[in-house]
Formats: structure tokens, C-alpha cells, sequence
DNA sequence: CGTTGAATTGAACGTCGTCAACCTCCGTGG
DNA sequence: CCACGGAGGTTGACGACGTTCAATTCAACG
């Protein structure tokens, strides 16, 4: 119940900085940010399990990108009612938010021990151009740019999810999107580990625990997923896909 | 109260869009842009009530900002439902969205003669610095990085929202924002029209119509509104930011 | 083992969506 | 002038979906 209060108060950080050696990292072609010039910049940080990387109210000190591990970031209202706001898995972005204000308006932690880059502002201003995925090279204020005009995109697609779609669409999307991301952090598609608890993933969809948990229960009756734990595989992806069922509850479009 | 308000004129502008001087422009302390020194980049374009800015797929042309009138953006997702993403008031931005991909992901359409000024991408990268309203400088490119920081900070407010919120805080909600933003735009912050339909209100909040047009009546039999047709008044300011009721939905904060 | 936190399962309630009828406003044309 | 029609909005009845409350199971750890 407390729960979401009491997960503020338990931070510590730790500050395990150093300087990082983009062109020496082992994880150079899944970084987003290793084709910059001025990699050296960078600052990798270590989190334990359960640490924040940064808390509500601290001062921007830059963009990060997930290293390895995973992330869950998450705010707190006025009236203390937690959101879970995102998940980030390797190779991803996150701190955008802290921009505008100076300060970072949600709280990060690791979901289990991971390391993430820290890119300072400057970085971007400076630094003329941006090594990119495909070797074009462009300023990298305009990387920066979409970056963020990326994010805008997959929030306003979270609109849907949340507003529009029954309990159980939105955790087959969830589910897909998830392993989408997983296969392009490297790991399977199909098999992967759930970092975050049932009541991080209700949080996130806006359902109560409970719901989840017999969804999770509905879907490998059917065959669709299976599930042990946080031990997830994925057995049947186009149903998943479709959210295949009954109801597919049809709201009027309006 | 059949409006007096009805004072629209009705502009027959041979070109759609023309030279902005932002330096001549009415609206000048209003706008967020009117202080760059590229002014004069800027495009005014008039768009008729009912008639699109632009369309989802459209090239990405530039960054608008609202001039006079009223826009409801929106996106069609694949399964062909619409969900409005937002409303732009005079002096608001839209159209970020489509930096990334180099087109834009959602439709924008004027829900009154409305006027909005196209500042191309350009201007943003090329023009070195910004006059900020508090009369300060800065780097043009940092201008759209915090703009777009403080967009994606809005739309994770509307995960609460949308999320954690019962039908009638959401309205509540919703109404508190119009309120505060019409006050920017120069409007009464107390008694203003609602340029769109109930239809806009409940795909925005992701409600039935049935449910916004009970709540309409709920809040007026309460006097914390008065409502007729699109006419609004609010009456009681505090009761609509606590969004008083005897049930406030306390959901499991996880 | 006992304890603690996470997850599952069951049962009952309530919000809000669905369906449907009706109303109001407004423009159109006889 | 009134009949007509259609769009937008209101109101009522009903029940599905998901939340809430509560009891139980399960795994991990000291």
C-alpha cells in the first residue's frame, strides 16, 4: 500500500561514476550514442538492484542511455500516487524529461544491477556531428532532436494502450512490445526474463495487480504464453498480437 | 444564450499561407516564437473551421505554432480508431511529432477559423539564438530541445490522467487545463467557449460521449459549472481542481 | 521452520460502457 | 410559416469488465 512512498525514501545513491571508453565498449554497436566523437565524455554509472539512478528534483546532468540491465523509471503526483512511466532495457535513452525545467520530474532505478551512460547536454550542443547507425553522419543536436521527437511518438501510442484498450490487449501489447525491445537489446524474442514485479506492470498499464495476474493466468491457459515467475516464454506470437478473444471490447470511435 | 460571441470573421484569404512578420505581428507578446531573429521565416497559414493543417503521412514541413483560433490533433491507428491527441490554443505548439520519421504521425484540423504559423526546422538549427520572453538569450536549437523536453513532460501527466483517474476527475481535470490555458491565450480563465464537441472530450479522455454529457449535468447540478450548449462557466474553481465527490476512485498505488 | 513479500485465486461490488429512446437546435425546402 | 431531417447532445436501463476486499499459496531467506 505504502509501498510507492516507501520506495523514495530507501535511496542512496551510491555514486559509482567513471569516465567511459565508447570506442573500447563492449557494447559499442548496440549503443545509440557510441558513433559520437565526443564519446569520451560520457560517464558510466553503476546502479544496484533496486538504486535510483536519479530522484525526482535532481539537477539535470544529462541524457542517459541503458547500458546493461534494466530500468524502470516512475513519478509521483501531488498526491503521492506512484506512475510507472516507462521500462528501459539496453541500448535505450531516458532522462529526457529533465530538460526544460533543469530538474528530472521522474525517478529512475535499476530493476536489477545495471550500468547506464550519463551524456551530458554538451555533449550534443558541441559536438558537430553524429556517427549514426547506418554511417550517415548529421549534427548530433539533431540526433538529440528525434530522439526526443521519437519518444513524443511512442508516448501518444501509449494513449492508446491505456485509454482505449481492454485489460487484456494491453498486456498482450505489452508483452509484444516488450519483446520487441528485448530482441533488439540482443536477447530472444521469444524468451526472456521479466525484470519487473506484477505490481510494476499493473502500475504501468493502469490495472489493479490481481487483473494481471489472472491475465497472465487466461494467456497460458490458452496457450498463448508461459509463464513461471518472471520466466516468460512466448508461444504463440501472432495471437498475441491480435489479442485474440471474445470481447474485443468495441468502443464507439467517436 | 445564443452567443454574442459569434463575432467570427470570416477571412476569404486567396492564399493559404503567406510572410509571417512576426515584428508587425498582434500577437507578438503572446507567441513563444515572435522573439527569433529568423522571424521572418515563419509562414502564416489560415485554415477554415473543419479543414486540416495537415494529415498524418504529410511531410514534415516544420514545427506550427496556434495564432488565433482552435486545433484538435489527433491519430488513426491501425484498426482504424481515432484517438484525438490534444487541443492547441494561440500561443501553443504542435507538430513535433514529426521530426523524427520526416512526416507527421497525427492530423491537426482547425475547429474554428483559425490562424497558425509554420517556423521550419531551419530556423530552430540555423538561427543562433532566441529572445526569451523574460528578455534572456539563447541558442535557437535549445529553444525546441525544451520545448519538446516540456511536451513529453505534459503527455506523462496524462498517463495519470487517463490512468489513475475516475471519469469525473479526469473532466475535472481537463477543464482546470482548458481554464489555466485560456487564461494564457487571453481568454477569461472563468467563462469561455469549448470549441470542440462532446465527441472530441470523451475520445480525448478516453470516455463513452453518454459519460462526458452525464458529467456535464453532474458538475452543473452541483454548481461547480455551469454549462449550455459549448458555453462554460466555472463557478466553483476549487471544487473542480479536488474534483470533490464522494467516491475519489483510491486505487492501489502498487 | 517461521517470516516476509510476491503472486494466485475467489467472491462481490461499482463504475462506466453499451444500447436505445428522446430532445434540442438549425438549416432546408415546400 | 411550418414540416422535415440530420447532427449533436441528453437521459435512462442494464450489465460487463475490472477493481476491491480477503484468503491462500508459493518462493526466498535468515
Amino acid at each position: 500500500m505504502n509501498s510507492a512512498v516507501r520506495n523514495i525514501v530507501v535511496l542512496n545513491q551510491n555514486r559509482q561514476e567513471r569516465a567511459s571508453a565508447c570506442q573500447a565498449c563492449a557494447k559499442k554497436p548496440l549503443c545509440p550514442a557510441a558513433g559520437s566523437e565526443s564519446g569520451s565524455q560520457a560517464v558510466q554509472k553503476i546502479v544496484q538492484n533496486g538504486k535510483a539512478v536519479y530522484v525526482a528534483g535532481n539537477k539535470f546532468d544529462g541524457i542517459y542511455v541503458a547500458r546493461s540491465g534494466f530500468f524502470k523509471s516512475y513519478a509521483i503526483d501531488a498526491d503521492g500516487v506512484m506512475q510507472v512511466t516507462g521500462f528501459h532495457l539496453p541500448g535505450e535513452f531516458f532522462g529526457m524529461d529533465g530538460i526544460e525545467s533543469g530538474r528530472y520530474s521522474d525517478h529512475v532505478e535499476a530493476l536489477d544491477t545495471s550500468s547506464a551512460c550519463r551524456l551530458p547536454l554538451e555533449l550534443f550542443s558541441s559536438a558537430p556531428r553524429t556517427l549514426q547507425a547506418d554511417g550517415s553522419v548529421e549534427p548530433a543536436v539533431l540526433s538529440l532532436v528525434k530522439l526526443m521527437s521519437r519518444t513524443i511518438t511512442r508516448d501518444r501510442n501509449m494513449f492508446f494502450t491505456l485509454g482505449k484498450m481492454s485489460a487484456r490487449r494491453r498486456l498482450c501489447v505489452f508483452l509484444q512490445d516488450l519483446s520487441e525491445r528485448m530482441a533488439q537489446s540482443g536477447y530472444s524474442r521469444t524468451e526472456f526474463k521479466l525484470c519487473m514485479s506484477r505490481t510494476d506492470i499493473a502500475n504501468y498499464l493502469c490495472l489493479a495487480l490481481e487483473t494481471v495476474s489472472r491475465l497472465f493466468g487466461q494467456l497460458q491457459a490458452e496457450n498463448i504464453i508461459a509463464v513461471d515467475r518472471r520466466e516468460l516464454k512466448i508461444l504463440d506470437m501472432t495471437a498475441l498480437m491480435q489479442g485474440d478473444e471474445v470481447h474485443t471490447r468495441t468502443r464507439k470511435a467517436g
